[in-house]
DNA sequence: AACTATTTATAAGA
DNA sequence: TTCTTATAAATAGTT
């Protein structure tokens, strides 16, 4: 936005990122309180940092439930003294979160991030593991589109198959309305040149029928 | 804050405070995407305008936390504290649980598993992250070879360095000997020639002090 | 944490 | 409501 537009995309460099974050936090929570006191509405506001750092604004009652947010929020990190009563259900509430720990971790990695700490070995494996799977994304993809493929394929004959039928009948139309004008002494037939042009996909037909069937070209196009 | 600068306090006018309501919630909401996209942050944004009605903006699994939020906030006023407090222990597991769920499927994708039910977006998109996961894991592990032959490099030099010491040393050691043997008359040191082959890595030492320099030298190697 | 060149948001007017 | 425009505010990159 400035110096240099920036694209809104995640911002690669954890410090930057980390910068941004913090500026444009208190941005945003600036502007959500000028809202709530310009135009007198409620406002609720919360924001988690990637690490996880919770940050939030309320304006009013709203602060009740953000205020019970936060402290579950809280809980999350370190299950702690409030609720001493259900011990079992902060241990399986303990170890969820650990395992949520664990793979958020694990994704973080895969995506490239947090990879200060592993060794080389453990680098490498990663990278294995994201080939593998890279592999296997590509192989899916492939697959689909050849699906995919086929099923346009399908439908294209179908619907080739349903143009040659509209033709036909747009024949006998034709010329039963040749027979009708004939009969009924209009004048407008008179060049007899095709103009398939406007019309490329439909094979020539005279111009003394065109403007007869105008219409249902005109709607069988969009089939 | 433009044409003129305004205060932050409520707009009396009633159809100005609308406008401006508009204008700004729809810019805050803007902003707190490209916060949450840049950032890669959590964010839930809820918003009541003074005649009631709500706007709101979440990212990702924030949703579900806010909607129950808001679910609460309603019940606020029928339920006690402790039952309140139980069902807000029941949703945490449940969250937890919920976002295991989702994070380990994630994974599971990432590897190539668990691709059926994908769109050709989906899977675009999934190649896209991996792809780029890949790129930085190779970059963190060229960049941890780099250092470690640098490490290596120094290493070298050093135990070169040391090797050299040990070789005046071993030089010096040799003459003393040689010496003391013609004044000793021991008979094994007559040609002067080093035997290198029994401790490849040290320069030729005569057996007879071998047992002198042995201990440091051990030592030596494994610094 | 401060600066500043720009971009973005927006108040007022149409 | 929507567009326009002058200007205030926010902020990306730099120091």
């Amino acid at each position: 936005m400035v110096r240099q537009r920036i694209q809104i995309k995640k911002i690669d460099n954890i410090t930057a990122r980390q910068v941004t974050f913090s500026k444009r936090r208190r941005g945003l929570i600036k502007k959500a309180q000028e809202l709530s006191t310009l135009c007198d509405a409620e406002i609720g506001l919360i924001v988690f940092s990637s690490t996880g750092k919770l940050f939030d604004f309320s304006s009013s009652r709203m602060a009740e439930v953000l205020q019970r947010h936060m402290l579950h929020a809280d809980n999350l990190n370190k299950l702690e003294d409030t609720s001493l009563q259900l011990e079992a259900e902060d241990g399986l509430c303990n170890i969820l979160s650990k395992e949520l720990e664990d793979k958020t971790r694990d994704i973080s990695r895969i995506n490239g991030d947090e990879l200060e700490g592993l060794s080389l070995d453990e680098l490498m494996k990663l990278e294995r593991q994201v080939e593998r799977g890279q592999t296997r994304i590509r192989r899916a993809k492939g697959e689909k589109l050849r699906k995919e493929i086929v099923t346009l394929k399908g439908k294209e004959i179908q619907m080739a198959k349903e143009n040659q039928i509209l033709k036909e009948q747009m024949k006998d139309c034709s010329k039963e309305h040749f027979y009708l004008v004939q009969l009924g002494k209009t004048p407008e037939s008179n060049t007899g040149i095709p103009s398939s042009a406007a019309i490329p996909w439909l094979p020539q037909q005279d111009s003394f029928n065109t403007f007869l069937t105008l219409g249902p070209t005109m709607h069988n196009r969009n089939l």
